[in-house]
DNA sequence: TTTT
DNA sequence: TTTT
């Protein structure tokens, strides 16, 4: 019923941009997460989150996002089942976002674009009744 | 650069729905929400939270919220200064919401509400590559 | 740097309580969470997500949730890795709560519980200076 | 009944420490959160968004935050009712912040401060049952 | 399979 | 009253 999930981290490698076989757009990636707090070597590990982008954010990240580069994303969580050539079940996890933001960015660029953005255009907020 | 509200809560009152001089719709509510701990004298206060939706989701809003329902709201807090009759500035927080999920409703009437869903056709998930 | 996932939905089972060695509580269960959509045929599917949830908050989600509940949870998303017995690595998603609220509830039994509430004395937000 | 809000954006100035009475640390700044889309004149206003933290990430943020910072937050808001000077019932939008993350910071010091983390001891994930 |  |  609500399914909501924020993540800042750093793309471990370039985006993959694939178009599915009705020609739309899928962008995935995995993004390193660290954890807030050090595990019982001292260290401090990562969470690695597949993430997904379809349509025109797809396109975006596919074609501005690179490797390293500290994003914030917004999405839900999806859980996957298939089965498996061996016959077993598995399941996937992956974030299917909604929004992206860069935070490491020079200001050049676009730094935020969403699924829908390119037809938002937001009245003003003191419009006057 | 990043702004990301979500809360659930009751409708006090039946949301307003207006329209600016230019016929774009905007609904207006109030959400009590209800405070994670009581306080000093043990009773659990609540925030009253204005909310605004605009264009196709005010027009939802309008139309099917009453107040009393429990709703889970996500959207962005806006703070707007304005200059009193008095001359003195004053300032405004709204929550901008983006999405609507009844969260007390029989199954029957449309459970979810976004601001662009209309548009969303999502292609499945196990698409083949 | 930022992992945080709210979900709603309702448990597909009683949850599991076990203890860790050491005897540390960690209770596990799967929130059913549908999706904001419908499919290619004309039916909602959702995600079922595996949730864990450690120590007091562990106990009291062992003690108090049983299948069907509809509950909010907040925590993190925790991609954990590991060997199967036919030497494949595989990986596991899990969200690691630190809130959890009941949704469906009389107000009788305790309706928010958090990782460290129980040491919350929150001081009253109007504090004079 | 929930109430979350998450937000990025840059210290307008250094946070004021103070404490109550009973000598409770409480430390209040102001974040500058740009918005997502440009207004009419094509530029990004921000909302200024005043936040609060109490107790021990209070001194934290009063000792370590500084003007111009970026920061990640995530809090609740909190709407708080008084009356003014002049007799009419004003009210007040802050958000109760329970943790912060620097985003901009050399590695050098704490990246990661929360309410009670001084106190989190999470056991391994990877827990043999 | 992993990022700074 | 506002940040980069």
């Amino acid at each position: 019923m609500f399914n909501k999930i924020i993540l800042i981290g750093r793309l471990t490698r370039d985006p993959e941009l694939r178009y599915t076989p009705q020609g739309v757009p899928v962008a995935s990636f995995t993004l390193a997460v660290d954890r807030p707090f050090t595990n019982a070597q001292g260290q401090r590990d990562a969470d690695f989150v597949d993430c997904v982008a379809w349509r025109k954010l797809g396109e975006t990240v596919g074609n501005h996002l690179t490797k390293g580069r500290l994003v914030a994303v917004e999405g839900r969580l999806q859980i996957r089942g298939y089965t498996a050539q061996d016959g077993n079940k598995r399941r996937v996890a992956e974030v299917i976002i909604d929004t992206l933001r860069f935070l490491d960015a020079p200001k050049s660029s676009p730094s935020s674009v969403a699924a829908h953005n390119h037809e938002v255009t937001i009245p003003p907020d003191d419009v006057p009744f």
